[in-house]
DNA sequence: CTTCAGCTAGACCGATTGGTCTAGGCGCAC
DNA sequence: GTGCGCCTAGACCAATCGGTCTAGCTGAAG
């Protein structure tokens, strides 16, 4: 099996859901943008369009897990790494077009069936934070404090996020670590 | 012309964006929902679901605003209004089945295109900024600290929001407050 | 060489999409 | 009463939706 094709399709849907959301954008979309055919698609994701959004959100929080740990690896403190943080993603905002969103909640935040989908963004959240969280404990907070400051960290990304795209201006999330350690 | 038909489209058409977003929604399913016919639609909005989305995102707008000053306006200091705008929120939240999202972000996040969309929620998320700094302003801030204040609140009410929205639970709203002026 | 599985390729399907258009009901002016 | 304008009603349209299915390419096993 052609590992590289079911990757750039869930690499391009992860990409094409981040800007329209998941009922935003067609699977002839999808197809298009990664250049290849339909019967790849179902033979890859034999359930099509929501196996094809469940493996990009997987994707997607494979990134962000990446992102949180290269951030913070090479902090000293908490406060630093999370500033790290703010500023990469700042700048993948930036990449992006300065108009998608949380990728999570735009590929599983699919209307009020789809439970498994919403299941499933709780899940990749709520490992986002515990990431964050052992991150926080590893530089010196304590266990009850660190989850408080990755749960703040979290909400500040997703509101800092939300602004930013609005105004198509990467500016929130600039200021971000000011808003979560300033006066 | 009858105002409570428009009015009718208007409103059903928030609350449907509100839980599926402005592409997961077919104006079929808005108009078996308000129960009117496709020609009364396209007699009150002549653009058709364009028109209908920008109208339903101002009723939207219109209503948060309320909320806001609702909160505020017996609100002795701005902490006390703070925690009263949450707690509305998390009840209403709760009311509408603990799965919508904020109502401008999924009428009007509507992909790259459409960028009336995006600057019209811009202008939307401002409003509501400057509507809390007043009142931080009216309780005693300086005008400095009341704009801090309202820009901080507006990216937790986002980013707390959307917690409780993938947990299918009010508590991030119940418990902002405390993430804004807690230790 | 033949064979066969793994995968690509895309024609094709019914359902649904947003949008158009005509017919007629209702209420007010006269 | 007649006439007229606002609005409702829904049939209808091309385009697109997600999904199915068969045919054929390709490369390794024998």
């Amino acid at each position: 099996m052609n590992v590289s094709t079911k990757e750039k399709l869930a690499w391009t849907a992860a990409k094409l859901f981040q800007e329209k959301g998941f009922d935003g954008v067609g699977l002839n979309e999808i197809l298009t943008a990664a250049g290849l055919p339909k019967g790849s698609l179902y033979h890859h994701f034999p359930n099509g369009k929501t196996d094809l959004a469940l493996e990009a959100a997987a994707f997607a929080d494979r990134e962000m897990l990446r992102i949180i740990d290269e951030a913070f690896e090479s902090a000293s403190t908490y406060q630093d790494g999370a500033t790290t943080l703010f500023h990469k993603l700042a700048k993948l905002f930036e990449l992006m077009g300065k108009h998608t969103g949380c990728p999570i909640s735009e590929i599983l935040f699919a209307g009020p069936d789809r439970a498994e989908f919403r299941a499933q963004s709780a899940a990749y959240f709520d490992g986002w934070i515990t990431g964050i969280a052992g991150h926080a404990r590893r530089l010196g907070e304590t266990k009850e404090t660190a989850q408080q400051h990755a749960e703040r960290l979290f909400i500040c990304l997703q509101g800092c996020w939300t602004l930013a795209r609005a105004n198509e201006d990467s500016d929130p999330l600039q200021r971000a670590p000011q808003l979560l350690f300033g006066p």
